[in-house]
RNA sequence: GGGCCGCUAGCUCAAUCGGCAGAGCAACUGACUCUUAAUCAGUAGGUUACAGGUUCGAUUCCUGUGCGGCCCA
């Protein structure tokens, strides 16, 4: 049992006060009629010293605040709709003087009817109330907030106790899965789901995390992606199929990562990444069309236009024009020379993720307007059709939006030889030092032997496409409790009693 | 991984050169019948993140640890 704080004991004495006073300490239910949203809509724009004595209302929420003036009393309570006055006095209100056993913070259930004061601000006149819960600490400081981000996400309840724009972030974030999901229902894609713990986590480039399953004696890992298992959903016929989960990647965090994100992957038979990007396209412009009633959006003080259609432009020129190379930049040799020069920061980073290095460098954080990155090298898309017009490019694209990379899609590499090719090269890759290099994926290579229908597959970033537009600078405030170390490791081991 | 910064009352923050740890809000007692950061009078509240060192004396200087923030890789 903690020492409780003076405010904690204070608040646990004022809860007996209410309790001897004849309420309920943790009542079960209480009958609410109305949102405080409802409460000021019905009331919109009245006039000041109005009443509306004829209906009966009754709302619950947090009280934010109590302003006591002896025989009447003002407070403010919060509901999952709004924050709406609350009037309380001692010739109207039943147990007027067990109000002063109420505290800040606390829960409660109110009844009575609506006026509005002679500031005009809509009111509740309590009738009849009662406690529903005794909130034991003091809420943050109300008029300073809290300022700690590290208490805003460890305590996400207080920030969105706090914050009404926090509270509106979360809502959005979960509209756009909402829209997500009709969007591509609306398409006939069938939502699935597939395995988190996996025997090989493939289907990108990342390290990941390591657990283990006891019954079985197996090691197992987190997923990296959804890739590989809604592939063999092709394989099984299955024609347009899309999972909306957590991914799991072990590295670093900053403003773009948290080591568990949420992503969308869709797989469409007999479609190609041109097709698939012309999906993206309407997806994404309909739902800001949508959200916002126009294809604008202000991110962190830029306009970002979402008109469609969305700039389209080529991977490896554009990385030639932006770095101003006068080669070919598929030319690793020549480009591993210019780069150990110009960029001696890289020089410890593998040829094959040179390009990549490079294009993060000089032409990613210039693609602020919604862009489509064509045909992206072969050494680095391992999962993506080879092009069909361009030797050593995929076909594969990047949606990138106010310099983030928002989405990847590829049409999809369906040659099971090619692919164990591809997986043995990443294997040698893993053998000479790459930790993020997957492990070779036999049991989905069965799978492909058997006949994967030439398809497009996408992936899509939901935290960063909800940063967007939500103008949020970091992925941190998209997620309700993103990681943080913890707190005081292995302390309450050490308090186990023997 | 590297650099810089922060951690003081429940919350937001002060504390001069190293010299009695303070304010506002919240809390407590009282006053107050339209307040809204209510107001007024009074009271109480501290292991200065943690561990060590220097010193007559450390919130302050030094070393280390923990957690967080920002920047860089």
């Amino acid at each position: 049992m903690p020492e409780h704080s003076d405010q904690t004991l204070q608040r646990l004495a004022n809860l007996d006060a209410l309790a001897e006073a004849g309420f309920e300490r943790y009542p079960y239910q209480y009958p609410v009629s109305h949102s405080a949203k409802a409460v000021l809509e019905a009331h919109r724009g009245a006039a000041a010293e109005q009443d509306w004595p004829g209906q009966l209302i009754s709302l619950a929420g947090r009280l934010m605040a109590i302003r006591r003036m002896g025989k009447v009393s003002f407070g403010h309570l919060q509901d999952g709709s709004a924050k709406i006055q609350v009037y309380f006095s001692r010739d109207l209100t039943e147990q007027y003087e067990a109000l002063k056993k109420l505290d800040v913070g606390d829960i409660i259930g109110v009844l009575g009817t609506a006026f509005t004061t002679k500031t005009g601000e809509i009111t509740l006149k309590v009738a009849s109330w009662k406690p529903l819960v005794k909130s034991l600490h003091p809420l943050p400081d109300k008029w300073h907030g809290i300022k700690e981000k590290e208490v805003r996400y460890r305590q996400r309840y207080l920030d969105l106790i706090q914050s009404p724009a926090v509270r509106e972030v979360f809502r959005t974030r979960s509209k756009i899965v909402s829209y997500i999901r009709r969007f591509l229902e609306g398409e006939a894609f069938l939502e699935v789901e597939t395995p988190v713990i996996q025997t090989i986590a493939g289907g990108t480039e990342a390290r990941p995390f390591q657990t283990h399953h006891n019954a079985l004696s197996s090691d197992f890992f987190l997923r990296i992606a959804l890739e590989l298992h809604l592939k063999r959903l092709l394989v099984g016929g299955f024609e347009k199929v899309f999972e909306i989960g957590r991914v799991f990647r072990n590295e670093g965090i900053d403003h773009n990562h948290n080591p568990e994100f949420t992503m969308l992957e869709a797989y469409w038979a007999y479609a190609d990444y041109a097709q698939m990007a012309e999906l993206v396209e309407r997806m994404v412009s309909s739902m800001v069309k949508e959200f916002t009633g126009g294809y604008h959006i202000n991110f962190q003080g830029r306009d970002i236009d979402f008109n469609p259609p969305f700039k389209r432009i080529d991977y490896t020129e554009s990385l030639r024009a932006k770095a101003a190379l006068d080669f070919d930049p598929l030319e690793v040799e020549r480009l591993r020379l210019w780069s150990d020069a110009k960029h001696p920061e890289f020089k410890d980073v593998p040829t094959y993720k040179l390009l990549d290095k490079l294009f993060g460098v000089y032409v990613e954080p210039d693609l602020i307007q919604p862009t489509f990155v064509l045909d992206f090298p072969l050494a680095i898309s391992p999962l993506a059709k080879k092009h069909r017009g361009k030797p050593g490019l995929t076909e594969r694209w990047d949606f990138f939006i106010a310099g983030m990379e928002i989405a990847p899609a590829y049409s999809e590499l369906n040659d099971a030889l090619d692919q164990r090719e591809r997986f043995e090269e990443q294997v040698r890759r893993r053998a000479a030092g790459d930790a993020e290099e997957p492990e070779q994926d036999e049991d989905f290579l069965t799978a492909l032997e058997y006949g994967m229908p030439p398809a497009a597959g996408l992936g899509f970033g939901i935290d960063r496409f909800t940063m967007i537009l939500t103008n949020q600078e970091s992925i941190r405030d998209v997620i309700l409790f993103p990681l943080l170390k913890p707190r005081k490791p292995g302390q309450e081991e050490a308090e186990e009693p023997c």
